[in-house]
DNA sequence: GCCAACATTGTTAGCGTTAACAGAACCGGC
DNA sequence: GCCGGTTCTGTTAACGCTAACAATGTTGGC
């Protein structure tokens, strides 16, 4: 039979155009050694001819080894989140594993099992979450989902081989260059309470706070967009028409310290001449707000390398026989941390005189 | 033999404990019609005791269609693709199809072929490119690549099916409303010329003047980063201090919007009593710019679900008999237009009076 | 020239599923 | 009670590949 021109050749069609076996296309194929360089070239010749491709479908099947990787993300749209994907697309690639992604629109139970489920049914061997939300770790640590499986940013205590950016550090650093600025205190705009990294960078903004032996006014919750950033940021106008002492704002994100920064302006305060402000992220346009905006960058393109790599050390181990170093017991989940880095800029400045009218 | 406790059960290991043969078990899993309801509900006992999951490659191999689709982007953390990129994801999982993506790094055939490899080793049934760039449509058009393959911003001459975002009506509509607002004419500053969105948005903006008889002055090039917008802001400060009239500027994208405001408000140059400013885009941030950003928004979520239908539309086509309507020939690529529409906000604003000094 | 060792190739048997066909059990009408 | 037609279930054979083994050359040392 000649090959149907229909169907899109096979092993054997190249085997019997360059006259051996199928298994001797399979060895040229995976290029196994022993195998005779004029037989390797006359089968290839054949390849090229038929322009055939191998059948990963077959090749997983046979060889149990899908080499595909999950992704579970909540909103893909954000910068975070996109970027970390980004990094983790790239060094999957470079690894020789494909990606396949799931992007939650809620972080229910519910909503988790079945992005899970949707993993499971495409047989990934591993698994990275995007989880920087509480409700969504718990869930992903409750359900018998695919495994091994690293979070992203994804918190302690959840049992699960963590990496993440050091959000502590990051916050904490943005209130310290603050107070060295001379702030006598710094308020927060923080972000989405259900968001890990909204917690983390609420509690390096107080260590840094408390080390500096300043009082931590009420931090006000926002959500992450814009638009909070902008309610938040007149809410802080009223304070400080209270007579609050207000010289200097950390916002928990670029997108709300952009918010911040409009209802700032819309009041009449001139940043960093009045208030200074820090936000977080450094997004591509921070340097070019007005004032240029001093901010705390996550390097998440190592965030997804370093994601990836434990990934794979994950899937190795699992590989080893178990029990074979039973003395020491089951490995503790790593825990990665990434640092973040300030960068200055002019929208933080000397506190001002203090207001004669105090 | 009873079931291995190291491997996943199987269908034979299910069939095993409900009594049944596996193809009964297929048939269950598969709802086939024609099985009692008391053998349903015993498999299912056994798929619930056992943990079963169906191994989709097996089953990928047996029916010879793998549901998965592959996408093909340039950089997913820009706005538009990754917006593309979320509303395509939606619609394939609601369509029951896997989704793989590869991010090219560069537009070079040699990019281009590699990624589109890479696809097709995973045997993706169809493919959706978000390609906005000349070169890389090109390079997808010269390759013989995935096929179905659907352009998403691909242009025109390719001879695949395009769903696109109307730049040109959008860019139109936005210097319309400008001319509507008294200028005599509007300057631009334009995105990356290799982009075809560069090209459609600068269109729009000629016709536009051309209707309205304005002269239309040298666009400004940018490459859609703020960057860029800043540098060209200060170009178009130059300009203004010759003695040209600049009341006006309709910019390619909200990012480089934000770079021409930076630029303005360095000069001292008040948005919009002395200069327009209208965007494009729509970014979650434009409307807590300072001023709010009148820009073009896009419906991203449509364009995602119209290209995942135009790609199954080419599927279900595919399958169906060559030949069979042979009177009327293959039928064209079809063009898919998604409007975009116009978001006035505070950027943009009346003509101000003629310059005294003129 | 013979044997061991190696290099090279072919043969066979699955991987876990679905499709196609083949039986078996059951139904109502005569 | 026997028949044609359902309804349900089982058997067998692919799908395209790799692993394991078997069977050939081919080489080199004596």
């Amino acid at each position: 039979m000649t090959p149907q021109s229909g169907r899109s050749p096979v092993m054997a069609d190249v085997a019997r155009l360059a006259g051996v076996s199928h298994q001797t296309v399979s060895r040229v194929v995976n290029g196994h050694p022993n195998v005779r360089a004029e037989t390797t070239a006359r089968v290839q010749r054949a390849i090229d001819e038929l322009g055939y491709h191998r059948n990963s479908t077959a090749r997983a099947l046979v060889t149990r080894r899908t080499n595909v990787l999950g992704v579970i993300a909540f909103d893909t749209t954000l910068f975070g989140p996109a970027q970390t994907l980004a990094g983790i697309e790239r060094a999957a690639r470079e690894a020789g594993y494909f990606l396949s992604i799931v992007s939650l629109d809620d972080v229910s139970p519910a909503g988790v099992a079945e992005a899970v489920d949707y993993l499971i049914q495409q047989s990934v061997e591993g698994c990275i979450a995007i989880a920087p939300q509480r409700a969504l770790v718990r869930a992903l640590a409750a359900v018998p989902g695919p495994r091994p499986l690293v979070a992203v940013e994804g918190g302690e205590g959840s049992g699960l081989p963590v990496v993440c950016v050091d959000q502590a550090q990051g916050a904490h650093d943005a209130v310290r260059h603050l107070i060295d600025l001379g702030h006598r205190t710094v308020h927060h705009i923080s972000g989405d309470p259900e968001w890990l990294e909204a917690e983390s960078r609420v509690a390096g903004w107080r260590r840094a706070l408390e080390e500096a032996g300043a009082a931590a006014p009420e931090p006000l919750v926002g959500d992450w967009s814009p638009r909070s950033g902008y309610e938040m940021g007149r809410r802080l106008i009223q304070r400080r028409a209270t007579g609050e002492e207000v010289t200097a704002v950390f916002v928990a994100n670029d997108q709300m310290a952009i918010g911040l920064l409009r209802a700032l302006g819309e009041a009449g305060l001139r940043v960093p001449d009045d208030i200074s402000v820090v936000g977080f992220d450094d997004v591509p346009e921070a340097e070019f707000l007005a004032p240029p905006l001093t901010t705390v960058a996550q390097d998440f393109a190592q965030v997804g390398r370093v994601s990836l790599r434990v990934l794979l050390d994950e899937l190795g181990a699992g590989e080893r026989p178990a029990g074979e170093d039973a003395a020491s017991g089951p490995p503790p989940a790593p825990r990665l941390i990434v640092p973040a880095r300030l960068r200055v800029r002019q929208s933080s400045g000397p506190a001002p005189a203090p207001d004669p009218h105090r």
